[in-house]
RNA sequence: CGCGGGGUAGAGCAGUUGGCAGCUCGCCAGGCCCAUAACCUGGAGGUCGUCGGUUCGAAUCCGACCCCCGCAA
């Protein structure tokens, strides 16, 4: 039978287990590989390729890497694919690119359609405290996540969970049902739903200002804020002058309402800050330029802290 | 040469007009106690990141290098 030709465009470690996936299925056949270009990256600025380029490279696939990829259109028309498959490029796809493919773009999603629609689909549902998450494989349209869905999978979110480890999760859950999902499409086995767009949010992307605590919050909220930024940007505050990063807190709140939000103070001999409703207890953190902690050791070290109002 | 913080006891930190190396915690021993992660007493543990320079004398001043971290991506 022939195989399905297919160019991947992703670049993040997110869209590694989705690559690995298609090219170890016999049904397709990976013709090119489209990533951003190599990033400076790391504090010496070294260009550094993006995780999807390496994987190619070991696999000798071909690799585009334009800074726009409509820039590229024409060698795409050349290899005359089935279809694009798109995980977290990081980059909007112009219409006329998404028009290229005989059977359109299929882009697998790191939640459940049409709930969440944007670049931080995996914080979301950690913020807003949501018990189930999950990917989905869907059509693209022209605009964005706005596509008819093939196949959807659930995760359960648990009590500890993290934006790191809901990338880990969730990608590798999209890589298992990709395939098939898409094989399906292509032989008109599987009907693209429409979504509804009454349930759909819009959610941005995500910068390192976003990752400040807004003390005022409840500790409910803010425990699971703190979940939901790990590892990037991290959820932090200031303190006289500096980022402090809060990596992690105790899941269960307590209920002391006496000071002031974003004050710290000693509870049962552990680091304690004041919410807006309730407080929390910390466990690690990290001042800028300092190691990751734990808060014994941190409250060791700095003896003024406790007292101080955070942000 | 992207910007910035830092390397001092096992851990976290203090320590510059250069002059015997400190604090908190941990660790070891002993004591108190019905008991204890609490308390008391005593103790071990450092080539102050590396190399070189200045000096009677350097953790501290100068130079080079190594390593860690934040920003940035």
């Amino acid at each position: 039978m022939k195989k399905q030709r297919i160019i991947f465009v992703g670049t993040p470690k997110f869209s590694v287990p989705s690559l690995k996936a298609l090219i170890e299925d016999s049904r397709f056949e990976v013709v090119a590989v489209i990533t951003q270009p190599d990033m400076p990256a790391g504090r010496s600025l070294t260009l550094t390729p993006p995780p999807i380029k390496i994987l190619a490279q070991n696999y000798g696939l071909q690799i585009f890497q334009p800074p726009k990829i409509s820039q590229i259109n024409d060698q795409i028309r050349e290899l005359e694919i089935d279809a694009l498959v798109v995980v977290a490029y990081a980059q909007i796809i112009p219409e006329s690119t998404l028009a290229l493919p005989k059977f359109g773009c299929v882009n697998v999603h790191g939640s459940l359609l049409p709930k969440y629609r944007g670049a931080s689909v995996l914080q979301a549902p950690i913020i807003n405290g949501d018990e189930v998450t999950g990917v989905t494989i869907m059509v693209m349209d022209k605009t964005l996540d706005t596509g008819p869905i093939l196949r959807q999978a659930e995760y359960t979110i648990t009590t500890t969970e993290t934006a790191d480890s809901l990338a880990g999760v969730l990608s590798n859950l999209g890589a298992k049902i990709l395939p098939d999902a898409l094989f399906g499409y292509l032989q008109g086995n599987i009907k693209p739903q429409t979504q509804d767009n009454n349930l759909a949010n819009y959610v941005g992307r995500m910068e390192k200002k976003d990752g400040i605590i807004d003390w005022q919050s409840s500790a409910t909220e803010i425990e699971r804020f703190i979940r939901a930024m790990t590892s990037w940007p991290s959820a932090w505050t200031w303190i006289k002058g500096k980022q402090l990063k809060i990596l992690e807190v105790d899941k269960t709140v307590i209920e002391i309402n006496s000071q002031k939000p974003g004050k710290t103070f000693l509870y049962n001999s552990c680091l304690a800050v004041q919410c807006g409703t309730d407080s929390l207890l910390v466990r690690r953190l990290q001042l800028e330029g300092k190691k990751p902690m734990t808060s014994e050791e941190f409250i060791r070290g700095y003896k003024d802290f406790i007292g101080s109002v955070l942000g």
